[in-house]
DNA sequence: TATAAATTTTGACAAGCGACAAATTACTGT
DNA sequence: ACAGTAATTTGTCGCTTGTCAAAATTTATA
């Protein structure tokens, strides 16, 4: 881990408490995303930061809001990427448009890889984090889905399979780069290639796109 | 959380020493799923066991040792749901039997939710933890994958996608079942659920064997 | 039953944790 | 230049962490 990452995140003409800021801000999401909340300890994310001890106390209050914190600032970048999509794509025919929407998300998710480890992370047992999670972001973010699906199903541009389904499907497309150490070490490659990420776009979107067959569902339950 | 595990890990016909030891893989488990290495505590898997402090350390040697029994009692949970599917399967015809291999592991995924759980926390960030687990799981489990991608290529069951993607769905497709408190929240039901459970098989067999339209690779070009 | 081994229990340690308080330095407006 | 405030720096607190050590107890073997 390289010993300080302020240089990184620092903007030139701001002032050393707003960079303190956000020195901290981009060490908390590193951290936060690649070690979970508990393992993450303050004096690590200062040190990562670059600054000194007790300086995310005193700009975010305390450890709880901090994370918070780090929260808006990772949904700021995420819907930098997303938010000009839905205008892009909607002169674009339903399938496309569908097709479009689906590349542009796992492009994004690529991008920014630590909403889904938080979200992988956050979401396997319930507190205060996830509940605060699900009321700011996740709600909304299902019911945009939702929409998307609906008008994908309508035009038949996604196969028949169930909403929550479709939903966790393409919440998942990002595990592949969440897990980009693990792809490292088995495929030597590295997950966030730009052909990699595009052949990753298409797949997903080549499959949530594609027509089933609708003749298979008897061979099923013969074999179970 | 329940304030003692041991009653349910037990067997009856086992010595004190065993039903110790049985007691804190059980809690082990649990915890380093739930809540990830860093964040669980030896004191906080001995009290989830009912055991007193200091018996991980006698029996195990450390967190370190403990922490890799886990996982060779967690890949036996696991193998034992697995390892029948192969030779159930062998006289099915190709394309029913991917599609019967798909939804055996995507049940399994669901009866076993840690093991999802702890591959997405420890495939984030490398080190020995992750090294130790592709050394004796994940690599062999990827050639396996591998194996059956390659067969159901050969006879036209999996659509034409790389390999990588293809592994990366499959692995990615317990996520249902790994963020099960988000999915709670989010939709008010259980995702372990047997018509929940077999509506994510059914889905992701669907769309893993779907056939994909050929003419839509030009059309994607034109809108990125 | 006597003896040794295995297992459980209790005690202690250095190190790290989040948080609070106070002292010091840097910046702002007048 | 000055006062007032913001920001940084240093010190400390009670608590938890993983681990080592030793005493007490239970189990196995002769």
């Amino acid at each position: 881990m390289s010993a300080n990452i302020g240089a990184l995140a620092v903007g030139d003409g701001k002032g050393k408490s707003e960079r303190t800021r956000d020195a901290l801000l981009a060490a908390g999401i590193r951290l936060f995303s690649e070690q979970g909340y508990d393992a993450t300890s303050t004096r690590q994310v200062e040190a990562l930061a670059g600054v000194q001890r007790n300086l995310m106390t005193y700009h975010f209050g305390g450890k709880e809001d901090f994370w918070k914190a780090c929260m808006v600032a990772l949904n700021g970048r995420m819907g930098a990427l997303l938010e000009p999509v839905f205008d892009q794509s909607k002169d674009i025919e339903p399938r496309e448009r569908v097709r479009f929407l689906i590349r542009r998300y796992v492009r994004a998710s690529a991008a920014v890889p630590e909403v889904a480890r938080i979200l992988f992370d956050e979401g396997r047992s319930s507190g205060w984090r996830l509940e605060w999670l699900v009321d700011n972001y996740i709600r909304s973010f299902f019911d945009t889905i939702a929409q998307v699906f609906k008008e994908g199903r309508q035009s038949n541009a996604i196969p028949d399979i169930p909403l929550i389904n479709f939903y966790y499907f393409l919440a998942a497309s990002g595990a592949m780069f969440s897990m980009s150490a693990e792809f490292k070490l088995l495929t030597g490659k590295d997950a966030f290639e730009d052909a990699m990420v595009d052949a990753q776009a298409n797949a997903i979107a080549d499959l949530l796109t594609a027509h089933t067959h609708t003749t298979v569902k008897a061979a099923d339950a013969a074999n179970d």
